[in-house]
RNA sequence: GGACAGGUGGCCGAGUGGUUAAAGGCAGCAGACUGUAAAUCUGCCCGUGCAAGCGUACGCUGGUUCGAAUCCAGCCCUGUCCA
């Protein structure tokens, strides 16, 4: 497969990056003679990026490390509109303070897993608000829009999907595609940015970009996506029923981050591992290779390593120590959640409750019924049981084999 | 602006006056089996209550009726076709 010349395409093959490229030899070349600037585009519609994400990040960690130039651009712009692709529905619309709000959120993640500053591989963050914003109406129309034809823009999927499902799609939204086009040429034409990368459904966003900026400016630019990331079990990356697998601490607490990496499906263990760790590829294809319930080991590296990168080394190390001390141990661990109990102590349905493990007090009876809560790892079969917690000790409360709780007396 | 079709629980989707807290599927949670995996089987899956029950719920607001997701009126929203 590494028929490349590149450092850069070399590492974004073997690791499993490549879904599709725009002209995989002239990006290579381009690539082996100088520092090329890159860029993936964001939505700031969350105060925090979920695990869907993270690939598109680790490609621009990808792209530094190979020694070439990174480049968020955040969608503070385009934020307004809302991309219609996959989307059954229009967004909600934000408002400026809101999307400022969560650009800062965003960022703290990309200053983990990237460098930032001035220099040629530094990388930066821009916000397509700054230049979308200045676009007048007429200035746009005339710019941009004369590039492109209604009727290569209904052949798209984000639009023929929502006209086909006869779903509502505005005049709004469907402008989506020209902006973000725009942003290309832009950066293109700004920065010298000839890169651009993304998930597999924004390659039509991409193409879009790639001709506009040969129309405007007889410039070349490359466009590359990432296949699209699901689980074994066919659901999107970073999606669970509780909610969205979030990169930010403030949105999803270390723990459950690391056992998310831990749960993981046997079969995409090694995938995961070369996308989401820096491990080298022996390292990963030993892992890979183990069997049974071996594979827990690989498990166990796969959530550090992603806890490390995206969350640190504390984290990393503590959600390890806790899951082992839970799972292994029978015990408990400091980053299990705490729920205090005061003196008059507290009804076990409602400490599950009050913890989030069930989601009203009449389905926590049902838990109890079905023998699936513990406390101190015995079994709880009376409803109205009332747990007495000492002022100063600790006791464990327990849904399942995997959701655990500290109950401290206070 | 007109004609027609629609708006049901997280999602899809039955349901055209009482037996409907609303079929079925998906998703989810738990139990069994395991390896904190997958697959499979079983149970659960609006709230409150020990329970009988009560309270909410089928786009919104009114109305008819002993009784409405179901009938009527007005409104809002969506799609298709027409202007």
């Amino acid at each position: 497969m590494s028929t490349f010349t590149s450092d850069l395409m070399n590492l974004l093959s073997e690791r499993g990056y490549i879904h599709q490229v725009t002209d995989a030899a002239a990006l290579d070349a381009l690539a082996a003679s100088q520092a090329v600037p890159g860029y993936i585009g964001f939505d700031a519609t969350a105060p925090s990026l979920h695990t869907g994400s993270l690939v598109q990040i680790m490609m621009l960690r990808r792209l530094q490390q190979t020694g070439h130039k990174p480049v968020i651009v955040m969608g503070g712009g385009t934020t307004r509109i809302g991309d219609p692709t996959g989307r059954d529905e229009s967004r909600k619309m934000l408002s400026d303070a809101d999307i400022e709000a969560n650009i800062a959120g965003i960022r703290t993640v990309f200053e983990k897993l990237l460098t930032f500053g001035d220099g040629p591989t530094d990388a930066v963050m821009v916000n397509n608000h700054d230049w979308l914003g200045q676009l007048g109406y007429i200035e746009l129309l005339q710019q941009v829009g004369t590039h492109f034809t209604i009727n290569r823009m209904l052949t798209f999927d984000s639009v023929r999907l929502r006209l086909d499902r006869e779903q509502p799609m505005t005049f709004l939204e469907f402008n989506y595609m020209i902006l973000q086009a725009y942003d290309f040429r832009h950066l293109s034409h700004e920065m010298g940015v000839r890169l651009q990368m993304g998930g597999s459904d924004q390659w039509g966003n991409i193409i879009n970009g790639v001709e506009l900026t040969r129309r405007m400016d007889g410039q070349e630019v490359f466009g590359l996506t990432t296949p699209l990331l699901t689980t074994a079990d066919g659901a999107k990356m970073g999606k669970t029923a509780a909610g969205a697998v979030w990169l930010n601490e403030a949105q999803l607490p270390n723990y459950d981050f690391w056992q998310y990496w831990r749960n993981a499906d046997d079969r995409d263990v090694g995938r995961f591992l070369r996308l989401f760790t820096d491990l080298p590829l022996e390292e990963i294809a030993r892992l890979e290779a183990l069997e049974g319930s071996e594979i827990n080991a690989a498990k166990v590296v796969l959530a550090n390593e992603v806890t490390r990168l995206v969350r640190g080394e504390d984290a990393a190390r503590t959600a390890e120590q806790t899951a082992s001390a839970t799972f292994a141990g029978g015990g408990m661990g400091a980053d299990l959640p705490v729920l205090e109990v005061g003196r008059d102590g507290i009804a076990v349905g409602a400490a599950c409750t009050a913890l989030g493990f069930t989601a009203s007090n009449g389905e926590a009876k049902r838990k109890i019924a079905e023998g699936a809560i513990k406390v101190d790892d015995v079994v709880v079969t009376d409803p109205a049981q009332v747990l007495a917690v000492e002022i100063g000790t600790e006791r464990k409360l327990s849904l399942g084999k995997k959701r655990h709780a500290i109950l401290r007396g206070v």
